[in-house]
DNA sequence: AGCACGCCGACT
DNA sequence: GTCGGCGTGCTC
């Protein structure tokens, strides 16, 4: 594969029987159409449907796209360009991958660009750098221009070495030691001296490792022999070559020394020398070769290394009845409380659906697919299995994209965007926490859910979908209740263990009465203590960062706010800093306020931070360690906290969201909800939802293997019915209460909400496009269907002015589609008034 | 998304 | 007088 090339297009003068192919083409980039190319005809045999090409687009940029259809309608109204050159013999996005993604840009209005960007892993597109070379033409003592000192250097370096030879701009930079060097290479093209092009590199690079083996005139015994008569007296090449024989036997099977030894070994074996390695190399008695390697090695050993394991009774039932529900239905939601053993059930059924030839794909959220799974479903899977997790390389990733493409990982395990691989015969599909709202993309577009695209995409290919959940999407047991999907509830926990048991304490009562110790009720206190002298664990969850959300100067009101958004800056005490949780924005710590000089500054309010500072003060004999966004950015530290806890080097785990799911560590007895009311009064009609799904998630984190765990949760207001059903872990109860809730006031499952966002830098007219966007949406969809716009409570994110729409449509498809196009033609028209052209407009289809 | 073309302020 | 700011329009 070549990806050089000129710049002079061939030009066939079409004869009458020749077919002229065009391809439509889908560029890297949010455009709302195709762009239709010229096929060059001699290359009209290796055009692919879902192969990589590389055209010119505008007048100077070079980009590699996919085309999405080959025909022979030559474009009416302008002339298409050549393509100028293939990179794909075969397709990287298949035909089942094309529908889909025409799927996701359609339902989730945005264009198909912006879906092969979130698609494809960064590798697989190409890079374009700039590079110079001397114009063919110049030559130093006709030039009619005389040259700088600086360009006088770069015209030296293009001109020693072969004839063409080219920089990249990095070079450039790099051999002039500064960093503004483009006004030379600007005035050098000015000048005629050198030219520019683009030049496209493919990013992903396979991993090689280098190898030895036995140079083949030494295989024959004798050789062998004389050989070593050589080399007596050459202790350290002999020891080499041994050891190469004893890891290689040469004389069993030739084959093992065809494919060698990796050379590091010999390298860096202790008692090796590596001189001497290279030393044989050199006198031609070992070879030395490159292989392209895995990034994904499994030696055909750990196959053997297989677990077996069998389902309990419980679980040997519910395997059955998803298998009698998956004859009439292709959707079952497996309704497990936590720890119930759902795991070991989705492993049985990927084995079945492999033994029938089909492809798995098993979508975790982020924080629940960590080593743990893996490593257990490396053992049942091995070398079939394929891991997609966000933390991987792009070369990894690739690998990943690949392996799929070649069938060689039937099964992956992967996070949001594995949707997105290419699987042409799925068979199964496993959504685990299907609730989860990290399925959902929230930023760049495409905004999309991936639980909805695997159900779309399980559908495509006559796959069936297992969802997974001890805490469902009301959505999603609706669907149930429909009979849409089927059901299965596992209500029992694995191995004796009880559910916890849930007390609620009341932090109003404990305030009046002034028994509150920090944040803390005497409640949580005394048991915190009795769990820890019993060398028990607890959890501790703050739904906040930081130390407190923000301060307060105690004698002018002074709240230092963010520059950028309408939100006042958290103080992070470890840091020194004030910083916004919106944008990112920091600055230090004030020691006095900026507006009056006092030193009186309160923090009010706190977080995670404030939480384990205090715990370090009052429990000085517990090791407390915290896990949120700070403490968890570095690449290792999640595991790293993890491990930690898990060899029980920590007592007290205080954290964020991230301490509520995937941890199920044996000796942890004791849970504390710190401040259960910030969580339940949430403007947002998921609040409840969100809420009870939050505390069920943390509650079962308490107490597995036989012990009997314990959860308190403080709040100011335990008569919250939500408490009640959270208490007696009725999700039940809870669907049933929160289902009225949603037909009474219209929300989804009974509509579908689609949120429209309109930003802008001035808030005025800001909120005048959004009164026009709204005006035609009403037009176009009736009054009752529009609700705003409204500023939402945080109304300036990153100097954007934010107001919001939000639509609510029937479930119907004819109308949704119908809706959909009369929301983009209004955005549409608002976007073409002048006034109006800086809009931001952002359309989130079922936002969570 | 880039990048070129096109109209108004501080400099050789 | 020009260099250059970034506003808006187009890319097969």
């Amino acid at each position: 594969m070549s990806l050089t090339f000129d710049f002079v297009q061939p030009q066939p003068e079409p004869a009458a029987d020749r077919i002229t192919l065009f391809a439509d083409v889908i560029l890297p980039l949010p455009l709302p159409k195709l762009y239709t190319y010229r096929v060059p005809f001699e290359l009209n045999d290796h055009v692919v449907v879902g192969g990589r090409v590389i055209v010119q687009f505008g007048a100077k940029k070079t980009l590699s796209c996919i085309v999405a259809a080959v025909h022979e309608n030559p474009p009416k109204e302008y002339q298409a360009k050549y393509i100028l050159e293939f990179i794909d013999d075969a397709p990287v996005v298949t035909q089942p991958q094309l529908k889909l993604f025409r799927w996701i840009a359609d339902y989730y209005l945005c264009t198909l660009g912006e879906v092969i960007n979130a698609a494809l892993p960064s590798a697989l597109k190409l890079s374009s750098e700039s590079r110079v070379q001397l114009h063919p033409a110049f030559e130093a003592e006709t030039s009619p221009y005389p040259l700088s000192e600086q360009e006088q250097k770069v015209v030296a370096a293009l001109s020693t070495g072969e004839e063409g030879k080219s920089m990249t701009f990095t070079e450039v930079g790099e051999l002039l030691g500064i960093a503004s060097f483009h006004k030379y290479i600007k005035s050098l093209m000015q000048k005629d001296v050198v030219f520019l092009f683009e030049h496209l590199q493919d990013k992903y690079s396979p991993k090689v490792v280098k190898k030895v083996r036995l140079a083949h005139r030494f295989i024959a015994e004798a050789a062998l022999e004389d050989l070593f008569a050589q080399l007596a007296g050459r202790a350290k090449q002999l020891d080499v070559l041994m050891r190469y024989l004893q890891k290689v036997p040469v004389y069993q099977n030739e084959h093992a020394n065809q494919r060698g030894l990796e050379k590091a070994y010999l390298t860096s074996a202790p008692h090796l020398s590596p001189s001497a390695v290279n030393t044989l190399i050199k006198n031609g008695v070992l070879e030395q070769f490159d292989q392209i390697v895995s990034r994904f090695p499994l030696d055909e050993d750990d196959a053997e290394a297989k677990i077996h394991f069998t389902l309990s009774e419980a679980q040997q039932a519910a395997r059955q009845d998803i298998m009698q529900q998956f004859q009439e239905k292709d959707i079952v939601l497996l309704h497990g409380v936590t720890g119930a053993g759902k795991t070991e059930i989705y492993i049985d059924l990927i084995k079945q659906a492999l033994d029938g030839g089909g492809q798995v794909l098993y979508l975790l959220p982020e924080i629940a697919l960590t080593a743990q799974i893996v490593t257990r479903l490396m053992r049942v899977f091995g070398s079939r299995l394929g891991v997609y997790h966000s933390k991987f390389s792009d070369n990894e990733r690739v690998e990943v994209w690949n392996g799929v493409l070649s069938g060689r990982f039937q099964v992956v395990i992967g996070v949001r965007s594995a949707v997105f691989l290419p699987f042409d015969s799925l068979a199964l599909v496993i959504v685990d926490e299907e609730h989860e709202s990290s399925y959902k993309q929230y930023d760049p577009a495409p905004r999309y859910n991936a639980r909805e695209v695997a159900l779309m995409m399980a559908n495509f290919q006559g796959a069936k979908t297992l969802l997974g959940s001890a805490t469902p999407a009301v959505e999603t047991y609706y669907q149930t209740r429909t009979g849409r999907y089927g059901l299965v509830s596992l209500t029992k926990r694995f191995g004796e263990a009880g559910l916890p048991e849930i007390e609620l304490v009341d932090t109003r009562k404990s305030r009046e009465q002034k028994t509150m110790l920090n944040h803390f009720t005497p409640e949580l206190m005394q048991a915190m203590e009795s769990k820890l002298a019993a060398k028990e664990q607890v959890i501790l969850f703050q739904n906040r960062r930081g130390y407190s959300p923000f301060i307060n100067c105690l004698d002018c009101g002074w709240i230092p706010k963010c520059t950028n958004c309408a939100v006042s800056l958290s103080y992070h005490k470890h840091s020194h800093e004030l910083r916004c949780h919106y944008c990112g924005y920091h600055e230090r710590m004030y020691v006095q306020c900026p507006a009056c000089g006092s030193r009186n500054l309160k923090t009010v309010g706190f977080g995670t931070e404030k939480l384990e500072d205090d715990l370090k003060v009052m429990l000085p004999q517990a090791n407390v360690q915290r896990m949120d966004l700070d403490t968890t950015r570095a690449k290792n530290s999640y595991q790293q906290i993890i491990s930690d806890f898990e060899k029980q080097a920590t007592n007290v785990l205080v954290g964020t969201q991230m301490v509520t799911k995937g941890l199920d560590f044996a000796n942890v007895s004791l849970v504390g909800i710190i401040n259960a009311d910030s969580i339940i009064h949430y403007p947002d009609f998921r609040a409840h939802e969100r809420a009870f799904q939050m505390f069920v998630q943390v509650s079962g984190r308490a107490g597995r293997k036989g012990k009997k765990g314990r959860v308190i949760i403080q709040t100011g207001d335990p008569e919250q019915v939500i408490f009640d059903k959270v208490i007696r872990n009725d999700y039940l109860e809870f669907y049933e209460y929160e289902i009225l809730q949603r037909r009474e006031h219209g929300y989804p499952p009974f509509m579908r909400i689609i949120r429209l966002t309109v930003k802008h830098m001035d808030a005025v007219v800001g909120e005048r496009a959004a009164i026009l966007l709204t005006q035609e949406l009403v037009d176009r969809l009736g009054r009752e269907a529009v609700l705003g716009p409204e500023a939402p409570y945080i109304f300036r994110i990153r100097n954007f002015y934010l107001q919001e729409i939000t639509i609510k449509l029937s479930r119907e498809h004819t109308v949704l589609r119908a809706a959909k196009a009369d929301i983009l033609e209004a955005m549409n028209l608002v976007r073409d008034q002048k006034e109006f052209k800086q809009v931001r407009l952002a359309a989130d289809v079922d936002p969570m």
